[in-house]
DNA sequence: CAGTGGTCTAGACCACGTG
DNA sequence: ACGTGGTCTAGACCACTGA
């Protein structure tokens, strides 16, 4: 039972994880600037004398916060601050639309095409389905503030597509509507390079051919792992930045030959 | 004291905290390819059962392969995998040298130049100098199996590149010269982006201006947290990819608006 | 409803770092 | 030498999944 939660961290008790609050506040408390990058944190001592929580508890917390790259820990040191906190990660990297309304911009969406076709090979793969089966794909290009910034192309299992062809896809957001029918996205694969526009790109991105472009190829899996949607987005290279913090003790991020 | 461990997972037993071990022999049940995506890992009490060990240090090891995007978990539902291990991708992301050997190619470097100047206000931020200190400033082409694949914009604070002058940086890495002072590097901050080529840039890499190149600029850290190095890299854009995985559980790229 | 993973506690010993 | 974070145990209750 968790009772009353120390006066500095914590202060409301919903059903959130005492963990999670925790992590919360430490999190506030470096986004404030009241702790700046190479300050210290308090040590697992005064984190419980404060909070009332047992250790593994509030190691928890701190866990957190090191999976997110905010603070350091080593043995035998005290835990510092590495870096003010960015962004909620998650969501902004998979979805077009969750991303441009965190930055304070207008998303939108030009609908190019949305057909049934026989599967590639490569996305067969990446989709886990048998060569032979069928596939929606869809061309769109992203607007931010009405400018093109993006051109989609994506390709959805039959049963994922077939959730598509009824939604709105130059309002709403492609994970918005399979929401809808209980589809949540969980988890993101991401290969990203850089490449010259091809002609269609650049009609589509109002650029000239070889242009440079950044090229996030991902695979989208579904709570249950299975693969929901595989696309190719090639991004205006003066229209998007990626972010990457790593360490010793944890990253997404690797780097690799091409195929 | 951990004892003789369980049959099946971590047989050996040495400095390596057990956690480790168990992460490391389902990382290679994973591998191996014993277990596919989709497939099922045992759950806690089999593993406490396989091992001997309380079901915190199960847990600890399973949270390690979530980290690292191999595995999922839902509370309730079985853990399940949702891919195969790619790579140790901390070292590899930072150190060129390091990168490039784990791909089975030989890395090279050719030094441009090397000189102390004063510092460019952007960069100081970076590393949290004064506008008015020096830094040493090396530019390098790297190249892989004797060809051109980068070009390396670098910035050290004085102290750290009084300790590369005497280094052989065309053999060597700026890390490994590091080590050797006990500067060990702890964590990066990256941002990629994709660029065209600048004619400097493009004599360098032998390809011709407006080529498409990915760029990496980075923020190397120490173990204390102090800033080692700024670096400016460009890539040939046939020549790299970036691989990055994201769950809810946790990720570390980010996208956002470049400034 | 049985089994799973998620959370939490209260204690213990250890390796490491810094004064 | 002391305090720090790292590891580990043994037990408990809960929320959720899936048959």
């Amino acid at each position: 039972m968790v009772k009353a939660v120390g006066k500095r961290y914590g202060q409301v008790d919903q059903g959130v994880p005492a963990h999670v609050r925790l992590a919360s506040a430490l999190r506030d408390t470096i986004a404030s600037g009241e702790l700046l990058p190479g300050d210290l944190l308090p040590g697992d001592a005064a984190l419980m004398d404060a909070t009332g929580l047992a250790r593994g508890t509030v190691r928890q917390a701190v866990a957190t916060l090191r999976a997110e790259g905010l603070v350091q820990t080593r043995q035998g040191a005290r835990t510092s601050v590495l870096q003010r906190p960015r962004l909620q990660p998650f969501s902004e990297l998979l979805s077009f639309t969750a991303w441009a309304r965190q930055q304070g911009a207008n998303p939108g969406a030009r609908m190019v095409e949305l057909v049934r076709r026989s599967v590639d090979p490569a996305v067969a793969h990446e989709l886990r389905i048998g060569d032979n089966d069928l596939v929606w794909t869809m061309v769109r290009v992203r607007l931010l503030d009405g400018v093109p910034v993006m051109v989609e192309h994506a390709a959805y299992p039959e049963r994922i597509g077939a959730l598509l062809v009824d939604a709105d896809l130059e309002a709403g957001s492609v994970y918005a509507a399979l929401a809808e029918h209980g589809i949540e996205v969980a988890s993101g694969h991401h290969r990203i390079s850089a490449i010259a526009a091809e002609a269609a790109d650049a009609e589509l991105l109002r650029a000239r051919p070889g242009t440079p472009l950044l090229r996030q190829e991902r695979t989208v899996f579904a709570s249950d792992g299975t693969p929901i949607e595989h696309s190719d987005d090639r991004w205006r290279g003066d229209s998007i930045v990626l972010d990457a913090v790593n360490s010793v003790q944890g990253s997404q991020l690797a780097r690799r030959a091409p195929d």
